[in-house]
RNA sequence: GGGUAGGUAGCGAAGCGGUCAAACGCAGCAGACUGUAAAUCUGUCGACAAUUGUCUUCGGAGGUUCGAAUCCCCCCCUACCCA
């Protein structure tokens, strides 16, 4: 995988670089917005690009499931399927396995999960879920691994990790023995567990490093701990990570998360926040968060974020969208997705222009300062 | 003019002698959401004191009863039907 470090930051480990991908460049650091079952709820592929999204995630447990691999396969693969001609990348069902542990069962061969939508049981294996994602024609691909969750015990957090060390040599030498079936090239990463434990995260990286993966995602956190102990995690894992692959923070997270992830040397972010708070009518501005469903914005006539030039602040009040969203309209959820879209992709690129200015730090804590001091929500 | 069914908290709607400050839904208010089982979920929702507390409510006025939103009488209003 080409992936080249452009400038980097003089004052932390923020670095910008570009991705380049069969379906087009991705410059980083980079948020990626989740389109779990090949839709980024409510939003056409046409309007991502519109908002200049370069690429997206979508996930192998629920694409498995519906419309299944024949449907894929026919349909000549994800991108042709739901008419996105632009970067992918397909988590696993690892994380499935955590947000669906009380249906599945975990065993060194891989994990059966109890299908959340008939019951049947499906085998996930480290190989099957290369093969899977070969038929999805994603350009990126994550091997499966074990989110443990957190709080959890040392001991188990060894084992967990262990077994994903071994679930991921098996997917990378499975990766290595199949071919892509759609012409172009596709890429493999890695993930790191071992929880919030330093021992455990660095064996976790060093041996996926030696597996030499095309980037390396750092898995297994933001599932509850506090944010100084990701940070800590993050800062462990740029001293063991190569500087030369692309590191993914996986399902993270806030703007606060995401900018202090930057600063530790992180490149790439997917999260529901931005669609699922937005489907929740919870929109994001530079001075805090809102809830729109709010009696208070009924008879508001400004924009989301005043000043703040994007297609839903040029063209729509908050009186409208909270009246959509009061009613039940569609398209007040479609605009708080496409607002706060808009909005992590901003933070990135700002992100991106300010470590190349070498403005980063100063940014940084200026933004987080705005945007915590007037929290609207 | 006659008949029938009704008038319950912001709205709709249960309740039909005590366990009723009154189910439930909506609206309101507050909160949650981090590799999406999420167009979801939680709490609150008469007024005050703000933990077990007190006070005023079920169209209006009387009455029966130890006790009524629930029973009786009169009045007012609404919907529909018949003249």
């Amino acid at each position: 995988m080409k992936f080249s470090v452009s400038s980097k930051d003089t004052r932390s480990a923020a670095r910008c670089g570009v991705l380049s991908t069969s379906h087009g460049d991705i410059p980083t650091p980079i948020f990626m917005p989740v389109g779990t079952r090949a839709s980024v709820k409510s939003v056409e592929p046409e309007e991502l690009k519109a908002l200049d999204v370069k690429i997206i995630l979508a996930n192998t447990y629920h694409l498995f499931l519906k419309p299944g691999n024949d449907i894929l396969f026919k349909a000549g693969g994800i991108h042709r399927f739901m008419n996105w001609d632009r970067p992918l990348l397909t988590d696993s069902g690892g994380y499935q396995v955590y947000s669906l542990s009380q249906l599945r069962k975990i065993s060194e061969e891989g994990v059966i999960f109890k299908s959340h939508l008939d019951g049947s049981r499906l085998h996930f294996t480290p190989e099957n879920v290369v093969d899977t994602q070969r038929i999805i024609g994603s350009d990126i691909m994550m091997p499966l691994d074990e989110c443990p969750p957190w709080p959890a015990e040392k001991s188990y957090v060894r084992k967990s990790g262990e077994l994903t060390i071994r679930w991921a040599e098996r997917a990378r030498d499975h990766f290595a023995d199949t071919t892509p079936l759609y012409g172009y090239e596709q890429f493999q990463f890695g993930i790191t567990q071992g929880g919030t434990f330093e021992e455990l995260r660095a064996e976790s990286s060093r041996a996926l490093v030696d597996m030499d993966f095309d980037g390396y995602a750092v898995g297994g956190l933001a599932v509850g701990e506090p944010a100084e102990e990701m940070y800590r995690m993050l800062d462990l894992s740029h001293t063991l990570l190569p500087e030369s692959k692309p590191r993914y923070l996986m399902g993270v997270g806030t703007p606060a998360n995401i900018l202090n992830a930057i600063e530790r040397g992180i490149d790439m972010f997917d999260c529901v926040i931005p669609t699922r708070e937005g489907r929740n009518g919870r929109v994001y501005t530079r001075s805090g968060t809102m809830n729109l469903r709010s009696a208070k914005f009924a008879d508001d006539f400004r924009p989301i974020d005043e000043g703040f030039d994007n297609h839903v602040c040029r063209n729509y009040s908050r009186a409208y969208i909270r009246h959509l969203l009061n009613v039940g309209e569609i398209l007040g959820m479609k605009l708080c997705t496409l607002h706060n879209i808009s909005f992590y992709l901003w933070l990135t690129s700002s992100a991106r222009r300010h470590i190349q200015a070498g403005t980063f730090t100063d940014w940084k804590e200026a933004f987080l300062k705005e945007f915590n001091s007037n929290d609207k929500a």
